[in-house]
DNA sequence: AGCACGCCGACT
DNA sequence: GTCGGCGTGCTC
């Protein structure tokens, strides 16, 4: 007979600890998937977190029940429960949200016989090509540690084009010469067609795996059962397929390691590098971070030892880097130049159009304009549900959260005031578009952003349209800064580079600089020299002047001083705070509450590293009231502020007379 | 959370 | 006398 501690699948904080069961088969193991009776409620899912020979002093006496079943088929490995473990200390959430990351949702599909879905991007298989003495000496430098099967995390800072996939097909290729096995991480599958397809070209379509967001729950649950069974080596995926069923992980490979999207969004809030390094570092394997404009903090992990650094400077194709121009947009002001194109984006359009170029056009901001304000009383127009200030969209007649979704007719008359001066002020990618038309007429025009590619197949079809030359100049928000690839693009114009600077975010400067650097390469990727043009209103600002000058070097070493000075991440983990309530009286109560509590549990002098609360930016989600504060919790503190955040959530959220929820974002994607 | 236990007012 | 109100407390 053993006993074990199993975790309880159900929502709820109040039993969110493993509870003690009998078990009469001896093999029962830890990540095991059981089926147990639980309270009143009949029977529950439940995962061996520990497994004992004899019953725990402390529960004599208590009632202790037999399990009804073992679900062997859904098990999970006790690396897995460990790290299970680790993700509740790190991200506040509970155990049962950790264990189902590695599970997946929804069962067997019911097409008797699993299929292998094809990819039709696959390139096909020929000899790899002969590896540049840049990829051969990266190589060189990863191979001991595949060899030794030594946990060991590598950052590849390579510039676009300097042969990453390569190098990364190489680390798989010897990773599962050895029987072990690949995960490779891109940031959306949608945008990297091309590199899995090189992947499936190079190693077949029946020994990689990908997982995609569409992909339906029975076939995400067969590729789970394919992978899990051993029939493939290979996995590529987005976030969440850094939880693959891999027993003997390699190699986890994380593309783009910069890029937001590895923060997960949803409970737990996750960060995919740190699992990645978690997960390899259990199995004795690589972690390769690739990007050509690594974060901040990967870069300073790197520069401490904590990684291996890895350089790639020399572009495969030796196409030198674009020519950048920045454009003072404040000069154009004084010039009586008052629309969104300055005279020298303009005229280097009508340059390129002259030549048989094509243009990109980049805003990261959608609608036509960005808010509807009252001339007269300065009412601004928010919305009824989030309080966050509504976007003018002018074809349909709307005004827009881009938030919720909410869509509500541009009122005649200020509802403040009742005068006729209510006004949208601002552009977004729909006037721009507008205005392009404008001044180009007899050029064919798109637009990519979210309103014009809801419809299925759309993007596919604008992104046709362009690489045929069917339009001319594609104008669009984020979704055109990454992946595109068309030789043809002569110009690329970022209209307002200040839209992402001036996000209240710690991380405003290295976004825009990394945002500013990818947009930028997608200008001259045939034979001839791109040019890009920057139109700014502060082009002193060293995030916008190193871009311009390809000069990532020279941005880190400001952005890491500013960092160390704010005692911002990489020199501590920012952590949100939110308080929810239907009730918004008590939600600022309970966050001032909360303020206390925590000062009291890691002491006054933690007073400095505690911001607010207050009113969050979106202040209403749903029927919740939002008040926040963050928290700078600098490395020696972590376990402190671990123990004393972990405690003060349970006793908010199970105690039944506080009228308060509260939720912690760890790192979070964005401080709204 | 979910559910039963338990101790007070309105109803057949 | 009984039905049902939701306050309280527990789940191995």
């Amino acid at each position: 007979m053993k006993y074990i501690d199993i975790v309880i699948d159900t929502k709820s904080d109040h039993v969110d600890n493993p509870f003690t069961y009998a078990c009469d088969d001896d093999e029962i193991a830890v990540g095991d998937r059981v089926v147990a009776p639980f309270a009143r409620t009949g029977k529950k899912v439940g995962y061996v977190f520990a497994v004992h020979d004899a019953l725990p002093k402390e529960l004599t006496g208590k009632r202790i029940r037999p399990i009804l079943e073992i679900d062997a088929s859904r098990s999970i490995s006790e690396d897995s429960v460990r790290i299970a473990e680790w993700m509740k200390r790190r991200y506040f959430c509970r155990y049962i949200d950790a264990v189902n990351c590695f599970i997946p949702a929804g069962a067997a599909s019911k097409r008797g016989k699993k299929r292998i879905p094809v990819w039709d991007n696959a390139e096909p298989t020929g000899p790899p090509p002969e590896l540049t003495k840049e990829q051969a000496s990266a190589l060189a430098r990863i191979m001991p540690r595949v060899e030794a099967g030594n946990y060991g995390t590598f950052l590849v800072h390579g510039v676009t084009g300097s042969g990453k996939t390569e190098l990364y097909m190489r680390i798989a290729s010897a990773v599962t010469d050895k029987g072990r096995q690949v995960i490779m991480l891109v940031p959306e599958i949608s945008l990297t067609p091309q590199a899995i397809g090189r992947f499936i070209g190079r190693f077949g379509r029946e020994r990689v795996a990908v997982l995609h967001s569409k992909l339906s729950a029975g076939e995400r649950f067969d590729e789970w059962m394919r992978i899990r069974n051993g029939e493939t080596d290979i996995v590529i995926g987005a976030r969440s397929a850094v939880f693959a069923p891999f027993e003997n992980i390699g190699a986890i490979i994380v593309d783009e390691e910069h890029e937001t999207t590895y923060k997960s969004d949803m409970t737990p809030k996750y960060d995919t590098v740190e699992v990645a390094i978690k997960r390899a570092a259990r199995a004795g394997g690589v972690v390769i971070l690739g990007s050509a404009t690594p974060s901040i903090v990967s870069k300073y992990r790197a520069e401490s030892g904590l990684y291996d650094l890895i350089t790639m400077k020399r572009r495969y194709n030796k196409t030198p880097m674009p020519n950048v121009s920045v454009v003072d947009m404040r000069r154009e002001i004084e010039h009586g130049n008052r629309s969104i194109f300055s005279a020298e984006l303009h005229d280097r359009m009508g340059a390129a159009l002259s030549a048989g170029k094509q243009i990109i056009l980049f805003l990261n901001r959608r609608g036509y304009s960005p808010f509807i304000s009252c001339r007269k009383c300065g009412y601004v127009m928010r919305c009824g549900e989030c309080g966050i200030s509504m976007t003018y969209h002018k074809r349909e007649e709307r005004a827009v959260c881009h938030f919720c979704g909410d869509r509500v007719p541009v009122p005649e008359v200020c509802p403040e005031c009742a005068s006729g001066y209510l006004r949208h002020f601002g552009a977004g990618t729909e006037k721009v578009e507008e205005i392009t038309k404008v001044a180009f007429p007899e050029t064919a025009v798109a637009r990519l952003d979210l309103d014009t590619s809801s419809k299925k197949g759309s993007i596919q079809k604008i992104l046709r349209d362009f690489e045929k030359g069917r339009t001319r100049i594609l104008i669009g928000t984020q979704m055109v800064a990454k992946g595109l690839d068309f030789a043809n693009v002569g110009l690329v114009g970022i209209i307002a580079a200040d839209v992402s600077l001036n996000i209240p975010d710690f991380r405003s400067a290295e976004r825009t600089f990394q945002l500013i650097t990818q947009v930028a390469g997608r200008s001259g990727r045939g034979a001839e020299v791109g040019d890009v043009v920057v139109q700014t209103y502060v082009p002193d600002n060293y995030a916008i002047d190193a871009a311009v000058r390809h000069d990532y070097r020279g941005f880190y070493d400001t952005e890491l001083m500013l960092r160390k000075y704010l005692q911002y991440p990489p020199f501590s983990d920012v952590v949100q705070m939110t308080v929810l309530s239907e009730d918004e009286t008590a939600a600022a109560e309970g966050a001032e509450a909360l303020r206390r509590d925590i000062l009291f549990a890691v002491g006054h002098a933690e007073k400095q590293y505690i911001f607010g609360p207050h009113k969050a930016a979106i202040p209403k989600m749903g029927d919740d009231y939002r008040y926040q504060m963050y928290i700078k919790v600098v490395p020696k503190r972590r376990l402190d502020y671990e123990k004393a955040l972990a405690e003060l959530k349970k006793k908010m959220n199970t105690d039944k007379g506080c009228k308060c929820r509260i939720m912690i974002d760890v790192n979070p994607f964005s401080l709204m």
